[in-house]
DNA sequence: CAATTATTAAACACAGTGTATATTATTCTA
DNA sequence: TAGAATAATATACACTGTGTTTAATAATTG
């Protein structure tokens, strides 16, 4: 399609992508310094400022594919059926993740990559907003919430879970993963506490110990 | 106590703390100088250097008094009951976050903080890891997953909300937010889905629209 | 009051940033 | 494949912010 970028701006980018990514691993976001940038890259440094404004133009344009990529796929992946969509998308998130392992270290290590992050949970709770409604609908549930408060709710955890198993290096495979998230966000943590939970009248048949 | 603090010292801290915080507040972390700092607290940039490493040390050191607060009122808090631990932790994570909502919002728009925000995580999630092992013991649960799952779960997606909470300017009372996260944390999400919970079979009712 | 300790301004070397320029190298395209 | 267009380069420059040192001054302590 747009083939019309020049070979040596396209080779450019990449390398300069490739640096930043390498650096920020090895030494963070702010020890990283756009003149090893360009070294590492093996390219000059006003070279750098031909294409990006500073340092966090680079990394935000570098994520930005990234993230792209786990919007297409999450579109792509979409059905009729919103049971399948949201069970399409959990196992989806966590795939991305993995495949993605380093550039979502680089996001959840929280430095300059913060915009970035806000943005795919803002995202994901748009996501979420949508199935939460559409379910409803179909149920014909009257929301106790506005469909805000879960969708964040969702978004968040599920972030939250991707960036503790990134951390640990993913020790779970993950398909497991995805089905644990599944199960503590879908049934809550009350089944792991023996308890009904508060606030409602809602009965949890729980495991015995035999 | 410690009453051996020389008071210009304790002045001079304090200043800085207070120029730090409006300062970043302001116009970001990044944005931030040790020379605006000075300036604005009133005093000489050397001054800083007699005090703090750089910048970053200043906002940690800041920021660990709000989090030790925390912990002590956790602390102080606990009962023999689990149950009540976990309702009242609940309820105080909410009321610390509205009554240092400045310095959260801090911690979560992300720069500069992370190592704070990480911590608070992770203790949080050791404070939950507790009363999930402590609350099995009793039921007599024979747990499903390693209860640091779970735990990092609730840690995750209780700052999670508390963070979507701020940054929204808490347009919900705390004890409101508190009780809603209860429920979508012990119940789980399923129950705004009009769905059982995939993977086990467990009943839930579900309200009906009449 | 005298001793101690904190603050200060000033000057310094330094690292990194972002821009401008003239030259060289690569690529596009006709 | 030659010529036009564009990209990369080295170098130099001004600038901002950092962190340290020094010697003089000020505040606190006991």
């Amino acid at each position: 399609m747009e083939d019309k970028v020049d070979r040596r701006v396209q080779r450019t980018r990449q390398l300069l992508s490739e640096a930043i990514q390498a650096l920020i691993l090895e030494q963070g976001y702010d020890a990283t310094t756009v003149l090893e940038i360009t070294e590492r890259a093996n390219l000059g440094r006003a070279t750098f400022y031909l294409h990006y404004k500073d340092k966090e133009d680079l990394l935000l344009s570098t994520l930005e594919g990234v993230f792209d990529d786990l919007v297409r796929r999450l579109e792509a992946s979409s059905s009729k059926n919103w049971r399948l969509i949201s069970q399409g998308a959990i196992d989806l998130a966590f795939e991305h993740a993995a495949e993605h392992a380093d550039l979502y270290r680089i996001i959840f290590s929280g430095h300059g990559a913060w915009s970035i992050s806000k943005r795919i949970r803002d995202y994901i709770a748009s996501y979420a907003h949508k199935v939460i409604e559409k379910a409803q609908a179909e149920a014909g549930i009257v929301p106790r919430l506005p469909a805000e408060v879960p969708a964040n709710y969702i978004a968040a955890s599920l972030l939250g879970m991707i960036a503790w198993w990134l951390e640990r290096d993913m020790p779970i495979p993950a398909e497991e993963m995805a089905e644990t998230f599944r199960l503590l966000n879908f049934q809550g943590t009350a089944q792991f506490l023996g308890i009904e939970a508060p606030g409602e009248q809602l009965l949890l048949q729980e495991d015995q110990a035999n």
